[in-house]
DNA sequence: TGTACATCAGTGAACGCGCGTTCACTGATGTAC
DNA sequence: TGTACATCAGTGAACGCGCGTTCACTGATGTAC
């Protein structure tokens, strides 16, 4: 049952969307390599034709994930302004939970506590995506002349993790709901402080 | 080998303690039912003897590690006015994995992914620590005169949870050391910008 | 171009292992008289 | 207060189960001539 080249190359494509996809709503340990393949059309044992290890495969699966997220935030943004992008990406990564399909969702956000438990590999993943999220938002805040704009869209961040993460441990949805409001009125707050004193300080000149 | 009832109540405690620590530190799923009971002094086949289940003891220990850190917040804070054990709070609250012994560290930023796929026990418990944390924030806040401090002290909330979560995420540890200190800089800048617009508010009248 | 052979994606079953949980047992503690 | 019995904390072994991983096998694909 030996497939084409492109079908192997395409079926590793397939394993690797359905494991993140399956990864970041129900959780690293209550996935298993057999839950994956069986999702993705397949039965587990040619899972080893494709991976080396699960641990590999989640490494794959949340470089996927970060890749679909910041793809998603470029379409979306695209033309945009800096403080339109930075709203449509603020609002697009608070309710990544509420966007059934296509799924766009955040490893560092919903895989927290188990990618810190992870391999140097998955970590490294993971560390690389956070960069790549502070460099997204930095570009933005740059464009508008925010003088600290690393160290903003560091702040910008650490808070939407952190409402994303409390939201999906919220036992009421109200309170979820909640949690992501206040982020996001928190994040503009934080930006139109930001270009307020940067507006203070040119008066001063 | 049956024991006294204060033996056993001291046992009981001894281990959700144990646990609280390991969950903490390992993950939920690293750390299995004979771990902790060995931790504890004790063999796997006694475990039953005090809990329900692992997931019972997941919800315990959880609740442990709040009870623990509510308690060091207030010991390391008596008696302080409101900016100062504001400040404390927010500074222990960022350098929890720093410190050794004893521990006291919050399950929503550590166990966080994991918690948000634990059974709804486990879920109320997470709920009512995050409560608990915000009218420990927006307490000291409202003695501050801050107009809108339940909100001030859910969005401080959100800032410190994503970085600690972050933190621990890191591959590099000056990274971890950076995310901690952007956070504890942001969150005194908000307390500072509300205390700002409150004064703006009185000056207005 | 055709043929013979090596490769390897995918199957389905099996292997070990560690896990949560159960259980028969022990002997000190608690209780009823 | 003393005695006889029930209770139950703790032990150590065992049970099932699901997991990650391995393996012999199949047959279509890729390759060498």
């Amino acid at each position: 049952m030996r497939k084409s080249k492109a079908d192997t190359a395409e079926t590793r494509k397939r394993i690797i969307a359905v494991a993140s996809n399956m990864f970041i709503r129900q959780g690293l340990g209550a996935t298993s390599v057999a839950d994956v393949m069986v999702a993705s059309g397949l039965t587990q044992g040619g899972f080893y034709r494709h991976f080396e290890s699960k641990e590999q495969l989640i490494a794959e699966a949340s470089e996927a994930a970060f890749h679909g997220l910041f793809a998603m935030f470029d379409g979306a943004t695209a033309g945009m302004a800096a403080p339109e992008a930075l709203g449509v990406i603020i609002h697009r990564y608070l309710h990544q939970m509420q966007v059934e399909n296509p799924v766009y969702m955040c490893p560092l956000a919903n895989l927290s506590s188990e990618l810190s438990h992870s391999d140097a590999q998955v970590k490294a993943v993971a560390s690389e995506g956070y960069a790549g999220l502070v460099k997204l938002f930095a570009s933005h805040l740059m464009r508008m002349h925010v003088s600290d704009y690393v160290g903003l869209a560091e702040s910008i961040i650490s808070g939407l993790v952190g409402a994303v993460s409390l939201s999906r441990m919220a036992a009421e949805a109200s309170v979820a709901t909640a949690i992501l409001a206040r982020a996001e009125a928190t994040a503009h707050a934080m930006i139109k402080g930001a270009d307020k004193s940067k507006a203070l300080l040119k008066s001063a000149h």
